[in-house]
DNA sequence: CGTCTTTGACCGGCGC
DNA sequence: GCGCCGGTCAAAGACG
């Protein structure tokens, strides 16, 4: 806590000069009491302190006294105020989660039914064409089928009899924004008018060679695209609400800490790898990289990562790609996840070895690392770094160093747990969180990808791994 | 005994 | 062609 400015303190302190709604003030009424006062209710809070202008030592006194009750005063006042915030956040984010989820299962759904319309109505235009062009129907069905092949090796699982909860892994999204984008073509490679909603590869299509290796190098990128999460966490690996089995430990250039590797176990056959790897710089981040899309439901809690990873990877390859290291302002983070105004804590790659997305959910590094083990002790942060693997991510925003504030609400990536932190520690905190969209828009995305643990009563670690200690990484 | 981790071997891509 | 490097495989061992 500052000192106090003694000059201020004449009849109105305001100890939160700038922005807060529902901050308290100090005032020191007529009589010489000092008054704790809501701003929002004028409640007098009973702490009625005399106060004497007689006697110089005296002042002084009890000016200081003042300065002790101001800061209980206001430590208290804070307190209360991060509580409801800290609620209220729970409240959005949960409906905002609910949101989410209701709308990507009505949107998997009507996109079934629309094709299977599609299929059934190619499937009859498929059968015209082939009794008319006889020989040349027949090539035509080889490269059908080239192109079947195709997307079939990109949605390795179909996304046509996947649940909707598999929605949300990152290629199925990138496959179906690639079917959007296709959709907007006018003309079929034959040169005849698309019907409604026509896909290249789920409606019959002839595919000259260098569209069908065209298509197959963009699949090919399109089923390595990646999704990185920086988190601080002393813990080998973050849950994510998955199940992993390690099959690889690998030291990289350029990193002394061992890149693990991990691969899907929720379900015998699912190709999605993760790779958990610690930063070179800062040992108490842990990298977490996602590739591929599960074959199988998933949990709610992982659900609440892949809807965040999967968002992260759409933008990456839906429209514009960046021709080169970039950063995108696009909303990364789910569209009711994010706050106006805010812009994305995400950093977006393409000259990488293959297209990576990196979510950033560590902060200042000169932060203490935090018990990880500590059930509640969570360190969230907007501080975005670079992607130290390809070192080629950038900065997007420092807003709170900006503003000098190096404390923030205690929060992090927690094996087990997920909760922001009852008690900010200053009032700078509260000030920057409710001050900066963008460290709302942070904390949201980052509370969503890990939200399902505490419904899951913390009985959801993902890793199966009987290792206690960190000695992978 | 089944499951999982560890770790050296192996493979393929890429640059020189 | 060769070496480097990232990624994966699979045998062996650990663990409950």
């Amino acid at each position: 806590m500052e000192p106090l400015d003694h000059k201020r303190v004449v009849n109105e302190m305001d100890f939160f000069a700038g922005d807060l709604s529902s901050r308290q003030h100090v005032k020191v009424d007529d009589d010489h009491h000092v008054l704790l006062q809501d701003q929002a209710d004028d409640v007098n809070t009973g702490l009625n302190l005399l106060t004497s202008n007689t006697a110089t030592e005296k002042s002084s006194r009890n000016l200081k006294e003042k300065q002790r009750v101001n800061q209980v005063a206001d430590v208290r006042a804070e307190l209360e105020r991060i509580n409801a915030e800290n609620q209220r956040l729970k409240l959005t984010l949960n409906q905002v989660n609910n949101n989410y989820y209701a709308l990507q299962m009505h949107l998997v759904s009507l996109m079934q039914r629309h094709r299977n319309r599609v299929a059934e109505s190619s499937e009859a235009n498929k059968t015209e064409m082939e009794d008319k062009t006889h020989g040349g129907g027949i090539v035509a069905r080889q490269f059908m089928d080239l192109g079947e092949a195709a997307k079939a090796e990109i949605s390795e699982s179909s996304s046509e009899d996947r649940s909707p909860e598999l929605s949300g892994s990152p290629t199925n999204t990138i496959v179906e924004s690639m079917e959007r984008r296709e959709k907007n073509s006018t003309t079929t490679p034959e040169g005849l008018p698309h019907p409604p909603g026509w896909l290249p590869s789920k409606a019959p299509k002839l595919i000259t060679a260098m569209d069908n290796e065209q298509a197959q190098q963009t699949m090919a990128m399109i089923r390595k695209a990646r999704v990185s999460v920086r988190a601080r966490s002393e813990a080998s690996m973050i849950s994510d609400g998955c199940q992993w089995r390690k099959y690889g430990q690998k030291i990289a250039k350029g990193n002394p800490c061992p890149r693990a590797y991990y691969r899907c176990t929720m379900a015998t056959g699912c190709p999605v790898r993760k790779q958990v790897q610690r930063c070179a710089e800062d040992r108490t981040i842990l990298i977490t990289t996602y590739e591929g899309n599960h074959s199988h439901p998933l949990p709610q809690a992982a659900m609440a990562m892949a809807s965040t990873t999967s968002a992260a990877a759409s933008t990456l390859l839906s429209g514009s790609m960046p021709s080169a290291d970039g950063i995108m302002n696009s909303s990364i983070i789910p569209k009711g996840m994010m706050l106006p105004g805010s812009t994305s804590l995400v950093t977006l790659s393409a000259s990488a070895p293959f297209p990576t997305v990196t979510l950033d959910l560590t902060h200042n590094p000169n932060q203490r690392p935090l018990n990880q083990f500590h059930p509640i002790s969570p360190h969230l942060p907007p501080h975005l770094l670079g992607h130290p693997i390809y070192n080629q991510s950038r900065l997007l925003g420092t807003f709170l160093s900006s503003q000098g504030n190096n404390e923030l609400i205690p929060g992090h990536l927690g094996q087990n747990y997920m909760q922001v932190h009852p008690m900010a520690n200053t009032a700078a905190t509260a000030t920057a969180i409710t001050a900066d969209p963008n460290f709302t828009a942070a904390l949201v995305a980052a509370i969503a990808s890990i939200v399902g643990h505490r419904d899951n009563n913390g009985n959801n670690n993902s890793t199966t791994s009987r290792n206690t200690g960190d000695n992978s990484t």
